[in-house]
DNA sequence: GTCTATAACCGGATAGAC
DNA sequence: GTCTATCCGGTTATAGAC
């Protein structure tokens, strides 16, 4: 299974050709109207040997996301880099995402489309994803970890994956926002930012440790399953 | 379009063998499993008639969704007349789409990766699916009106498609599920709807009054989209 | 053993005759 | 309203070239 890594230098110039192909006609047309006989002739090479390299359609998707999810990363650098405020930092991380996926908005549902499916190798929760899933935590784990907001020991843990989660909300949210300048997102980034700031600094009032707990507990349980899935 | 009502009492005949060996199949085998040539044989028609009456293979499935929504109303009845207790309203309502989904585990996933397209008319959001969705909203409604429970109005008002989006999140962790008798979305059930319940009631503290604004006007971004899309 | 190509399979969807 | 024949695209089998 040389999808992994060709063996062969011509293979993997072969490899990187048909990827690149695959990555503009999905930018031009969209994925779904993108067929592997128009990236297997973009490319130059036979459809049978575009399958050599990459199994499946969906797995030159994949290669995309990882794409979209480093360029991410990249826009999202200065923000951290300039403020301490924790809700700056926050703001500034989702809007980056914003930026950064706002390309490809024509065919993002084709995107989601496979994967929310559990069983695709694209899903969040799926093993092949833990890379980007773990990326994307650790992102949020340097807005906390950098902003002047002093938090609890527990919450510093489990917050990353649940700010994770939520940012994946908002790109669905996203998906559906046909408003002009896509102002409605924006407007939800805003809000949603400034909420979550309020709901953690709530969370850390000593009265509320009960339900705190609840809380901590239920994110154990779904975190227990993202954990036997990826 | 003779999809949405066959002129002939013989169209109906042949609209409703086709839907039942349909569901059959799908419960049978799944539905990715089945293709459209075996629903075709099994009722019976050709291929080309089973698609005069069913658009595509998705529309078959929205027939089904039917069926398990009405299956819930049905299981949900007996809870929301035996007691007062908002607790153990919710609980009922969230373990009794439990049980009627239960049986359909072993394919749910491939019902939900067209669910999850924002383009197909199976997504929650879609037109084709407001009734559903009104539906679903209107039992929890009844969940709060029925319970001994006082809430503020406003409160009254947004809860209920928030409860119910609750409920499909429950459900999207149940296609992971593979514990025993499913035994972490019981809990995670039990646990929601305790905190759900208790989170109502720290909602309804006057002291939180700002905070709720904030989390209504984010409930209402959600809904202008829910509007526009549905 | 690594790579590439051709030919076919399969299933969702459509066209057009009856 | 029903059929047959066909398209189309993801995927696979397989044969052969380096």
């Amino acid at each position: 299974m040389p999808t992994e890594t060709p063996a062969t230098q011509k293979g993997e110039r072969t490899k990187e050709r048909i990827l690149a192909a695959a990555l503009e006609l999905f930018k031009k047309d969209g994925y779904e109207a993108t067929t592997m006989r128009m990236v297997a002739d973009a490319a130059g090479v036979s459809l049978g040997n575009a399958y050599y390299y990459f199994a499946s359609k969906e797995l030159l998707l994949q290669a995309f996301f990882q794409e979209v999810h480093e360029a991410h990363l990249l826009a999202a650098a200065p923000v951290l880099a300039g403020s301490k405020s924790l809700h700056a930092r926050l703001l500034g991380v989702l809007l980056a995402r914003l930026s950064v996926i706002e390309p490809y908005h024509h065919f993002s549902a084709l995107m989601f489309r496979t994967a929310a499916d559990p069983n695709s190798p694209l899903h969040p929760f799926h093993a092949a994803q833990a890379g980007i899933r773990r990326d994307g935590e650790a992102l949020f784990e340097q807005v906390l970890a950098g902003s002047s907001q002093r938090l609890p020991r527990e919450l510093l843990r489990e917050l990353p994956p649940l700010l994770w989660t939520c940012s994946m909300g908002i790109v669905l949210y996203w998906i559906h926002d046909d408003s002009p300048g896509r102002g409605r997102t924006r407007a939800l980034i805003e809000h949603s930012s400034e909420l979550i700031v309020q709901l953690i600094r709530l969370a850390s009032n000593p009265l509320l440790r009960p339900l705190r707990r609840r809380v901590l507990a239920m994110l154990a349980d779904l975190q227990q399953l993202a954990g036997a899935a990826g």
